[in-house]
RNA sequence: GGGGCGUUAGCUCAGCAUGGUAGAGCACCGGCCUUUUAAGCCGAGGGUCAUAGGUUCAAAUCCUAUACGCCCCA
């Protein structure tokens, strides 16, 4: 690890001589300053700038403000760049042209510290758009160095556990955040004209549900009771319909107590969508008419590439059954092998497929699924006909009633979504969650606890609905070419 | 849980196979420099080589354990 302590002699050193620096500020009430006003963004001054009036021209003075990057004093004759948030322009100064005070201040001004600059416009040499400093000022002493200005910031477990110099120093990452932040409007935006309303829905729930999977644990101490941080929100947002809610989406964080990987954190961000009278193939439909428009939103374009795969958004999504999609990726069984459970389990266990926790086909057939088809999902797919075992919240299919009215949605080998027709008939319900609490006895921890408040929410009528949740995350993954949830969670849980 | 790789200056990295006084660039400090842009030139400072043991006359280097991180597998 290499997480900076201050132990040691240089970075003392570095931190003391921008102290002593910081000190000559406070000597001139100089620092910490506030009240600025009248600035103006360096993308604006790039757009302002084509206006050839304003090149050369002494009387258009602008203000900028952010933060110093870069810095190069040549005797008489400056260049340095500011940089905020739309990005970066250099600006001059020359020496006569400030008084003495101005010039001490900026030749003992630091790269990393947040500076005001007023001048105006011209073009060096080189052409490059510059700012020709009349006023300078530090209004916000940086006393830490930052990281080295060629390579940036490439230490992955700072860059982790110090995001704010991630974010300074790498234009990539901060890229990847913005364009986070972009999915994630563009997502509610998509919803919003089609007239869903955006829910809130408990964090804290007494009886954890909507998933499979292991909870978090907490207590409140007044009530002196146990809670469970949410694995979904989906059986809370069933209970609106019930209550009236024909269209609503939640966009939040969900916490599951399981592995972290480069495709899993504790807590991650998921849109949970429902809709009445729809069913699980109108959410298909959606889910390819969204995707498209976000990634035409972000991108400006359907083709993107991701981890040197191109995937097109703009062609029709692929949509195909899962015991299909076992025979395309598995030339070894027959469509009868897989609905004979001595012949899969016979497969399963000549392939390392471990099904000791499963015993029913469905299960089984799940489980080779998952091993030999999802990761080489690699264009937007559909899989259709889950076993009605592994999808206890789903409806059961009208003509098989092996199979629930539910798909799963993958890219690149991940799961990105899961939607269905939801199942509305409690008594169904009732023995769906009788089966999962027995497999909880049975020593499942991920199994799903028994809910009798819902079950009694459906028992007044739940229109016909269907509903899907998509994991925020590694779509934004996909969108932004990024190989690690880390790289798209500002702040990924580190121990 | 298993395996592989990594941890050296504030940052980016050499050095380790074959043990022998700790290296570079950036940053920082001093000097020179009026259109630079990874500015340049001269000079100076900065290290418990992740931690703890071991082998050895001698360990950043070899061995063991631990911590943290990254990747793969379950």
């Amino acid at each position: 690890m290499k997480i900076m302590e201050d132990k040691n002699n240089d970075s003392h050193r570095l931190i003391l001589e921008r102290r002593k620096k910081l000190d000559l500020l406070k000597e001139s009430g100089n620092n910490y300053l506030n009240d600025f006003s009248g600035n103006i963004s360096c993308e604006q001054i790039r757009k302002i700038s084509n206006d050839k009036n304003i090149i050369d021209n002494e009387k258009k003075k602008f203000v900028v403000m952010g933060r110093m990057m870069s810095k190069r004093i040549m005797g008489k004759s400056s260049f340095a760049n500011i940089k905020d948030s739309s990005g970066s322009i250099q600006f001059y100064v020359d020496k006569k042209k400030f008084t003495e005070d101005q010039f001490k201040i900026f030749k003992n001004s630091d790269i990393g510290d947040i500076i005001y600059v007023e001048g105006y416009l011209f073009k060096t040499k080189t052409n490059e758009l510059t700012l020709f400093a009349v006023d300078f000022n530090l209004v916000t002493k940086s006393l830490r160095p930052l990281p080295e200005k060629f390579h940036g910031l490439s230490d992955q477990e700072i860059k982790y556990r110090k995001r704010y110099l991630d974010l300074i120093c790498n234009k990539g990452s901060w890229d990847t955040f913005n364009d986070r932040f972009k999915i994630i409007k563009a997502v509610r935006n998509y919803f919003d004209n089609l007239g869903f309303i955006e829910v809130e829905t408990p964090m804290m729930q007494k009886i954890p549900g909507g998933a499979t999977a292991k909870p978090f644990i907490t207590h409140h101490n007044t009530l002196d009771m146990d809670l469970y941080m949410r694995i979904a929100p989906e059986l809370y947002l069933k209970r609106l319909i019930v209550g009236g809610f024909e269209k609503i989406y939640e966009i939040n964080r969900n916490f599951r107590n399981e592995g972290v990987s480069s495709k899993h954190n504790p807590e991650f961000t998921m849109i949970e969508f429902y809709q009445t009278y729809c069913n699980y193939s109108d959410m298909m439909n959606i889910t390819e008419d969204l995707l498209r428009y976000v990634v035409n939103k972000v991108k400006g374009v359907s083709l993107i590439n991701y981890q040197g795969q191109n995937l097109d958004f703009g062609k029709p999504f692929k949509r195909i059954t899962l015991k299909e999609s076992i025979l395309e990726f598995e030339n070894n069984l027959t469509k009868d092998d897989i609905d004979n459970i001595d012949k899969i389990k016979n497969y399963c266990s000549k392939e390392n497929i471990d099904i000791t926790k499963h015993s029913s086909i469905g299960e089984i057939q799940f489980a080779l699924f998952e091993k030999i088809v999802e990761p080489n999902l690699l264009d937007p797919t559909f899989i259709t006909e889950y076993p009605i075992e592994v999808s206890p919240l789903a409806r059961v299919n009208n003509e098989n009633p092996l199979i629930a009215d539910r798909f799963e949605f993958f890219i690149m080998g991940k799961e990105i979504a899961n939607g269905f027709s939801e199942l509305n008939d409690p008594d169904d319900q009732r023995k769906r969650f009788e089966n999962q609490a027995a497999l909880k006895d049975g020593g499942n921890d991920e199994a799903m606890y028994f809910d009798e408040d819902y079950i009694e929410a459906l028992e007044h009528g739940m229109p016909p609905t269907a509903g899907e949740g998509i994991g925020i995350d590694r779509l934004v993954m996909i969108l932004t070419d990024s190989p690690s949830i880390r790289d798209v969670l500002l702040f990924p849980l580190m121990r």
